[in-house]
DNA sequence: CGAAGTCTTGACTAGACTCAAGTTGGGTGG
DNA sequence: CCACCCAACTTGAGTCTAGTCAAGACTTCG
């Protein structure tokens, strides 16, 4: 799971190496712990479990700005010594791997392709907010929640985490969903129950089927060619 | 205008001079330009007027995904050499400088506060584009609209182009702001006349004027921490 | 088995959208 | 210099998507 960053960039078997002994696991955390440590600057991986960033309103509600699944970097601080964009909550039982901060950065130095694989991985988070911000601009309820559903099973799917069946693990309520959507609760609740309906998804306690994918992407307006870091033609 | 990277970090005159040496400036764009250069691999900056990145959306509705005022960088892609986020359209006469990539990069080696700094604009960058999925997610019409307002006020007042009593260039139409903010033109109008009725802004013909800049900033639930690129304590 | 959190359902409300028809204002050409 | 034109802005009326409130059912877990 760790190796996640290769994806970005080819990166040498030594920085690999390097990477993975410098790499400390953490233990497990639950459910609704808080992630975020201002005072380390480490570079910190979720490598289980699930994880969103929120900002609290004024008025008591909660906007989730950001979801991560395993493989994605917590916070690209570290780059900027810049503060965190916001607190960082698991959403179910959860593990991170840390790296301090100048190890990781002195080994910028010996490979170049490792700060390349970084910023990568920084542009993708860029396109997914970018994402978010289409959805909730001009999207309507029935396309926000397919297009989140399919997001979320590509970036699953990158990390062979989507099981036979195109069903996976998604432990977020409907409240959770509809706060990272910009919907209130009840009205995710009858979003759902339609997908439902029309067969072409399947939900029990956390654990998403995908029944027709080929109709989930055409409801969502989906496009998945965001999530892929393409490099230009060189 | 071109210094305004330094406000991010602290830059030797050195590299000022070279960066001014290094920029080519643009001629005269018009409205509805577009600014999608995708075979350079340059580093652009607008200089002057205003500009907008957008997405066509299949059913012919456009969603704005950022806005840029003058001292933005255009694209970021030159960090990773990946596309660019989607089209780049002004929306007024605008002009912008350019560097050739290879020549701003290789001025990261001489000096590495550059690299934080262009870093550095990123992460607001970031910043903005989170602030933007709080706005869309969970604030109503009126607050989104002077938001917005609030903000570009902050960007433009950073580059010294608020005039006195709180006045500046729009040149956004009332459509614009609509697809920016996730809101219908109607909407749009509607909205603004409230706040027009309760004294606190003023319009004209791409000109706004702030009257009542507190209550403005309390009406959108406005702080501008995300716009400042805050140091962590070192 | 009880309790808390989650999900579901119904009824009502309201914020925002659409459609449609003006009105204004700046720019152009005769 | 005026008439015209087009784009932007306004206004009104009706509709609908999504929010709120409230109550009840289902899970999960201690």
């Amino acid at each position: 799971v760790i190796l996640r960053l290769s994806r970005f960039e080819p990166l040498s078997s030594e920085i690999k190496d390097a990477l993975r002994r410098g790499v400390k696991r953490s233990p497990l955390y639950s459910p609704y712990a808080n992630l975020l440590r201002d005072g380390a600057r480490d570079v910190t991986m979720l490598l289980t479990g699930m994880a969103c960033r929120f900002k609290l309103m004024g008025n008591g509600k909660r906007q989730i700005t950001g979801i991560l699944v395993p493989g994605d970097i917590c916070d690209f601080g570290f780059l900027t010594s810049s503060p965190p964009p916001g607190p960082l909550m698991t959403t179910t039982y959860s593990q991170v791997g840390r790296i301090p901060g100048p190890a990781f950065m002195s080994l910028f130095e010996s490979d170049p392709s490792l700060m390349l694989a970084t910023l990568s991985a920084a542009a993708t988070e860029a396109a997914l907010s970018q994402e978010r911000v289409i959805s909730l601009g001009s999207r309507i309820a029935v396309e926000r929640v397919s297009h989140l559903l399919c997001e979320i099973r590509s970036r699953l799917d990158a990390v062979g985490l989507v099981g036979p069946g195109n069903s996976f693990e998604l432990p977020l309520t409907q409240a959770e969903i509809g706060e990272a959507l910009g919907l209130s609760t009840v009205h995710v609740n009858r979003t759902l129950q339609v997908l439902r309906r029309d067969k072409i998804i399947t939900m029990r306690s956390g654990k998403v089927t995908i029944e027709d994918l080929p109709r989930l992407t055409e409801r969502a307006g989906f496009d998945d060619s965001y999530l892929r870091p393409a490099r230009l033609s060189p």
